[in-house]
DNA sequence: TGATTTTTAGAGTTTTCGCTCTAAAATTTA
DNA sequence: TAAATTTTAGAGCGAAAACTCTAAAAATCA
């Protein structure tokens, strides 16, 4: 059993909160005071749990790799429409798209690679986040195949990674505040390449 | 006539160096000490010409924004064969996520936005980027509908921010060190959606 | 109670950075 | 030549940042 004053603060909304904080603004224009502030931590706090500044980041982006964009996942691994759920999830890049600087962003953040200690740590965060909407995507498609919404050989994996491939253009898109059209445009591709693959 | 030592270093030059720069590693972790050594400019120089570090970051992003991609818009609507200019734009994609880090990336820099006094910037730096990308492509699917190579109907439009949309996750994808497979299938995705307009 | 550990507050250190200043040499036009 | 301007070199300044240190209070368990 652990001895000594528990700690008090709650390690995975500190984590969240500077994970927001260096996806909006970057590695470098976070200051250790600045997350100090925004997390409530006193420094000496921040630094003998994290390390130092790097370890604070490297903790958050793990984190965010982990767990973004999880209720999104839960929600096509949980239907019962599988068809309806991937709809769901193309139709949702709408809205994400608009409020993009905040929410579930990720290659703002995995851009904005501080530590340059350790330059492949964003990467492999990323890697990490896409395999998971990856997969769960895939799987729903399949699912949506064994249920006799999408023809059998239709080719799920190539279906996936082109709704992915154009999220991330979405993404892009949003982020830059480029015309809303383009991505009326790219959410009614997306459905349409579901289509095309019906039973 | 102005009269005096004339200027002797090529800003198309020293920009193009910096905006390399900015983008490869962000605004922040780009000091000034650097952009002299690697545009070999000495301190005084740049400060006298450019004023200040977010004067050379503004001028390289503007500059950017009007030149980068240029052979590839080129290349568009020079073609004979406005609907082979158009696959072989998208079959670049594979060629540029391999080598995304240096050439042509958008949005790297875009995301590194330093000058937090003019927030803005790096924004509509990326919508001149696009608009024109966009109305390249536009303008050469028209001409493969004039020409008889995509069917009248077709919503040309579309088909170009599909394409966009497509390319921007594919630089995402090929940043991030994402499986190839994911590239092919936006690629195929890519290509198809110009066969289904086919004449 | 005593040992252990976390918590907070704030001052201090070292480094880096953007930028300025001084000052002189070089290259142009009038 | 004279005026104007760019060029280089290097010292230095003020601010900010990351991080350390001191020191003491608080909360847990044995």
């Amino acid at each position: 059993m652990p001895r000594g004053r528990p700690q008090k603060f709650d390690e995975e909304q500190v984590l969240d909160t500077a994970a927001a904080m260096f996806r909006r603004d970057g590695y470098d224009a976070v200051s250790v005071a600045d997350l100090c502030r925004e997390t409530g931590l006193a420094m000496q706090s921040l630094y003998h749990r994290f390390g130092d500044k790097a370890g604070v980041y490297r903790e958050a982006l793990e984190r965010f790799g982990r767990t973004a964009n999880d209720p999104q996942i839960a929600a096509l691994e949980s239907s019962d429409d599988p068809l309806a759920a991937v709809e769901a999830f193309v139709r949702l890049w709408k809205r994400h798209a608009g409020a993009s600087r905040d929410d579930g962003c990720l290659f703002t953040q995995a851009m904005s690679r501080g530590d340059r200690s350790d330059p492949e740590g964003p990467d492999v965060i990323a890697r990490a986040f896409t395999g998971r909407v990856r997969k769960a995507l895939n799987t729903t498609l399949r699912r949506a195949v064994a249920e006799g919404q999408l023809r059998p050989d239709c080719d799920t994996s190539a279906i996936a990674d082109t709704l992915l491939t154009l999220a991330f253009g979405v993404a892009v898109i949003g982020r830059g505040g480029m015309p809303a059209s383009m991505i009326d445009h790219a959410v009614a591709a997306g459905l349409d390449r579901l289509q095309q693959a019906r039973a």
